[in-house]
DNA sequence: ATCTCCCGCCATCAA
DNA sequence: TTGATGGCGGGAGAT
C-alpha cells in the first residue's frame, strides 16, 4: 500500500536526503496520517507495531495519537499491542457522554437554574475536574468512552496525569463552559488541580497541551487562530463541523444518532452549549441580538448572550482565579465578537 | 527572546 | 524478568 508519510518512506528505503524537517515529524501530521491509513473501510483493528512501522515513527509516537484518539471515541484499547477501531461515527456519542460527565462533576453550581442536562445515561464517573482530584472511585459505566479506571492505589496518580485524561479535560472545557477559544496557558491552569501541590506543572501540562492541540487539529476539532487583539495564540473549537465526515469508513456498529449533535445545526458553527434551560427564564438579552448575518463559509462564531452566559456560569468556578480568567474572556470575547460582527470574517491563522 | 513541541530516557504496568 | 506503556522535561527548531 502507499505509505502516507513520504518521510516514512524516505527513512524505509534507506533515506538518502532528508533535511530533516521538524514539522514533518510533528505529531498533527503522523495523526493525519495515521487517520488517512486507518480511516476507511474493513478496518477494525488495528496494531500498534503495525502503525508504528507503517508510519515510519517509534511506537512512542503512536501511543501519544492513540491515547488521544481513545479519549474521544475513535479507538478503544482491545488488548496488548491491539486498538480497535471505531471510527469518526463513534465522536458523537463520545463527546455527548464527555459534556455530561463534565457537568456532573461540578454540579457544586451555585444559584442559577438547576441542570436541564436530561441524563438518560446512568450516572457515576468522575475524575479530576477543575478543581482538585483526591479520590478516584471508580465504577465504570456503559460508556463509549473509557473511564480511565484507576486500579486504585492510593497515591497512584499516574492515570490522572494520562495525556488521554487530560484531553477529555481539555475538550470538556469547550463541551461544558462558553469558552470557544482558549489558549493553550489558560487551559492549563483551568485543568487539573491547577499547579500547586497537585502534580505535573503547568510548564509540562502546557506541553502536553500542545501534543493534544495538534492531534485535534488534525482531526478538525480545534483550530488555532490569535486571539483579536491580544494576538496571542489560542485555539477555537470546532465540533464536528470540519469532520471529513464518514466518507468511506462507516461500517459502524453503532448507527444510532449520527449527527446528534447538541445545539450545532447548520448555519451555526460553534455553537457553544448553554447549560442552562431553554424553557425556564431565559429572558434577558437586552440587546445582542443573538444572531448576526456572518454569513462565511467557515467558523464565525456565534449567538452568546453574554450577559446571561455570565452570570449563569460565574457560580461554577471555584477559587477567584479562575472567576478572574472566566470574566477575562467574556470581555474579551464581547469586543472581538462585535468587531467581527459588523467587520470582515476572522482569518486568522498561523 | 519566546513559543512550539520532538525525542527518547526510564519509571510503571502487565504478562 | 521481560516487554509494553506512557510520564516527563531537556533542549532544539520555528517565529
Amino acid at each position: 500500500m502507499a505509505l502516507p508519510s513520504a518521510y516514512a518512506a524516505a527513512v524505509e528505503s534507506g533515506s538518502k536526503d532528508i533535511p530533516y524537517c521538524r514539522k514533518q515529524k510533528s505529531l498533527g501530521l503522523l495523526c493525519s496520517n495515521f487517520l488517512s491509513l486507518y480511516d476507511r473501510e474493513g478496518i477494525e483493528t488495528i496494531g500498534l507495531d503495525d502503525a508504528a512501522s507503517k508510519l515510519g515513527v517509534e511506537r512512542r509516537r503512536i501511543y501519544d495519537i492513540v491515547n488521544v484518539l481513545e479519549s474521544v471515541g475513535v479507538l478503544s484499547r482491545k488488548a496488548k499491542n491491539r486498538y480497535t477501531w471505531k471510527g469518526f461515527g463513534a465522536i458523537p456519542k463520545a463527546l455527548e457522554d464527555l459534556k455530561k460527565e463534565g457537568f456532573r462533576e461540578n454540579g457544586s453550581a451555585a444559584a442559577d437554574t438547576s441542570c436541564s442536562e436530561k441524563v438518560s445515561d446512568d450516572d457515576e464517573d468522575e475524575m479530576c475536574s477543575y478543581v482538585n482530584s483526591l479520590s478516584q472511585n471508580d465504577k465504570s459505566d456503559s460508556s463509549s468512552i473509557p473511564k480511565y479506571a484507576v486500579p486504585s492505589k492510593s497515591g497512584d496518580n499516574r492515570k490522572e496525569k494520562s495525556l488521554g485524561l487530560l484531553t477529555q479535560n481539555f475538550v470538556k472545557l469547550f463541551l461544558c463552559t462558553d469558552m470557544d477559544m482558549i489558549s493553550l496557558d489558560d487551559a492549563a491552569k483551568l485543568l487539573l488541580g491547577d499547579g500547586k501541590h497537585t502534580s505535573m506543572t503547568t510548564r509540562t501540562k502546557v506541553r502536553r497541551l500542545y501534543d493534544i492541540a495538534n492531534v485535534l487539529s488534525s482531526m478538525k476539532f480545534i483550530e488555532k487562530t490569535h486571539h483579536p487583539e491580544t494576538r496571542k495564540p489560542a485555539f477555537r473549537w470546532l465540533g464536528l463541523n470540519g469532520k471529513p465526515d464518514n466518507g468511506t469508513a462507516n461500517s459502524m456498529v453503532l448507527s444510532e444518532s449520527k449527527k446528534r449533535m447538541f445545539g450545532t445545526d447548520l448555519t451555526n458553527t460553534t455553537s457553544k452549549r448553554f447549560k442552562v434551560d431553554e424553557d425556564a427564564h431565559h429572558v434577558l438579552k437586552p440587546h445582542n441580538p443573538t444572531r448576526v448575518g456572518s454569513s462565511h463559509d467557515d467558523k464565525g462564531k456565534t449567538v452568546v448572550d453574554w450577559e446571561s452566559l455570565a452570570s449563569t456560569y460565574r457560580p461554577q468556578y471555584h477559587n477567584q482565579a479562575l472567576k478572574d480568567l472566566f470574566s477575562h474572556y467574556v470581555e474579551a470575547w464581547k469586543s472581538w465578537y462585535s468587531e467581527v460582527a459588523d467587520k470582515s470574517p476572522i482569518q486568522l491563522m498561523s
